[in-house]
DNA sequence: AATTATATTTTAAACTTTTAGAAAAAAAAT
DNA sequence: ATTTTTTTTCTAAAAGTTTAAAATATAATT
């Protein structure tokens, strides 16, 4: 059961090893009859030349850099991949795309596999959830393989590429409370996020900056998987009595929203006309939601494309460059899931 | 400007590159004094140990495959990358995601990029359009790559797992003229996909088994790219009077659909009142379109898990298998944009 | 304090699989 | 028979890891 190397075809075969790799790198200097016989024994012994020894001496023609998401289905993300590969198409790197499925376990074997591989580099969307799982990143650092988070990671002096969550909340926020709402809820993504955290505080800044009292009920823990977000939703509708409603929902994301929508359609209840619903990303389908969706675009491809920079510098500097951290700018996008109430 | 290796790391710091290494692998044979400094070492040099050549001796612990998409941000190719992780990861394979962009040289530079480092197979969305560059192709199976195609590739061998595109697209132009639709027109793909040429054919069928005349004008070359069959859309409207217009289209695909619903907003022209939308592939979101997708569901998880289950097979044998081909079943969805109409 | 036994660190050399290029051998041409 | 050309063989190199042996440190005993 052990492994068939080039060897054991050259002895097969009857000829050395070095005419076998001639064949297998078609080089037109072994005769057509050696040739094809030593194909025959290749396929009889079903040999594989082993990529990594090959490219050992060939060096590192091919270059390339990795991107880990976490969900290989949600647009916010593989536009983000997609402003990457632009970026790091112009720069000659191809790009691979790995999703975590958001498993911590996942993310570590992606990092080591990259790291290990080639790959000259590795863009990562951390998991923040359950947090402290941070020693893979630790030994990125240590072997200086080139990284940059799209998410600040507590513990990590590391490149990051990040949106104003605080604010973009803040704005969405504000523009509810001065066009009458007042009964606002938040509906919060994953509890360990830094962009959840970031978005409360911003809930928070809007309250505190048109003096408005904030208590905690406003921010109820929903996590930004469909199947989860359409269950919260129903349960918190379902346990309050109608004139407890918010008239106004502030969602984690756009796949949140989708999900609050779909909900409160089979709860009967209208948006924009009984509650308002403001997403977040700006995801490509949000405008031809069944209610064309309010929401905070993320310049997706910006992000992609600043973090292909940033990695690419540092892949190609020879010494150790100071970590980078750029903050983005958001656009609040204004549709049909808002009202404006004339209280 | 040459690359730093562990003996440079080695010479710097006064050890030998045993206990380099055993710094990079976070030996505990180290003492912290010796360690710390080989670690200062390594970031004033800004040393990358390459990960080819720490692998050539551990051999091939991880085990992983590729996927080449055609489309990183069309959620088909997505979902069908997440069937392939998912059953892949059940065999205890890591899955990396690359997409061609629809362009050759890309899907080329991938195919040779996985075969070279150490990934231990493929699962392929090929271009077609443009066909005959496939040597590289021929390259993967003379190295005995085990690789599955997504769509058939005249001239070569191998394994592919398909949908039946004749028989779906058949059953969808009986039902739109089982239901009283007559001037029916195909918004037909990219022209030299094997899945263009399939629908066509369905299309042509449906027609000839009900007895109907068919002729080529009702075959429009649109393609799939959103922007070009919003276009194609508008110009195809433009260039008649309202009495020729069809009262159905069948879209290639959901993408285009989309598209064409959006150009036929533009134009005032009422689906499915005025015409009816037939979509295809049932991506997520076509549920969620302005006007409810009628259209074709390709089981896309199902596609993945085939393809990922094939490819590990013959990952796995030690003798060369014979290609398999495996042909899916598809379902026809009525939403809302088809109409019946009672002549 | 010296000696011995034991445990921990470090080193040098062997090893991993393939490719490149030089040298040798064989075949073909003059 | 000699030269040229083609084919094949042989050896070094790529950049790390591993391992057995050597060196050093620590502990125990006298």
């Amino acid at each position: 059961m052990k492994k068939i190397t080039i060897d054991d075809v050259a002895k097969h075969a009857g000829v050395s090893k070095g005419t076998v790799s001639a064949v297998i790198n078609a080089k037109n200097s072994v005769r057509p009859g050696t040739r094809d016989h030593i194909l025959k024994v290749m396929k009889e012994l079903n040999f594989r030349p082993k990529g990594v020894a090959r490219n050992l001496k060939n060096g590192q023609q091919d270059k390339s850099i990795g991107v880990i998401i976490k969900d290989l289905n949600y647009p916010f993300y593989t536009s983000i991949a997609s402003g990457v590969q632009e970026y790091a198409e112009e720069k000659g790197y191809s790009v691979i795309v790995s999703s975590s499925e958001n498993d911590h376990e996942c993310e570590k074997k992606f990092s080591h596999f990259f790291s290990t591989k080639d790959i000259k580099g590795a863009i990562i969307a951390p998991i923040v959830e359950g947090s402290s799982e941070i020693e893979h990143l630790f030994k990125l650092k240590m072997i200086n393989y080139p990284f940059v988070l799209l998410e600040d990671v507590k513990g990590i002096q590391a490149n990051v590429v990040a949106i104003d969550n605080l604010k973009a909340i803040k704005r969405a926020v504000k523009y509810l409370i001065d066009n009458g709402h007042t009964k606002i809820v938040h509906f919060a993504g994953p509890p360990d996020s830094s962009h959840t955290q970031e978005r409360i505080e911003g809930f928070r800044h809007a309250f505190s900056e048109r003096t408005l009292a904030f208590n905690k009920d406003m921010i109820v823990s929903v996590g930004s998987i469909y199947e989860d977000s359409f269950a919260r939703t129903i349960e918190y509708f379902n346990g309050r009595s109608r004139e407890n409603y918010p008239t106004a929902i502030v969602c984690f994301n756009d796949q949140q929203a989708l999900a609050v929508i779909t909900a409160l359609k089979e709860l009967n209840i209208r948006v924009p006309d009984d509650i308002s619903i403001i997403g977040n990303d700006d995801i490509s389908y949000a405008k031809i939601y069944p209610v064309p969706l309010t929401t905070i675009r993320a310049p997706k491809h910006e992000i992609g494309r600043k973090a292909a920079e940033i990695l690419i510098r540092n892949i190609e500097s020879t010494t150790l460059l100071p970590p980078e951290r750029v903050v983005l700018e958001t656009e609040f996008i204004i549709r049909e899931s808002t009202k404006v109430l004339n209280s």
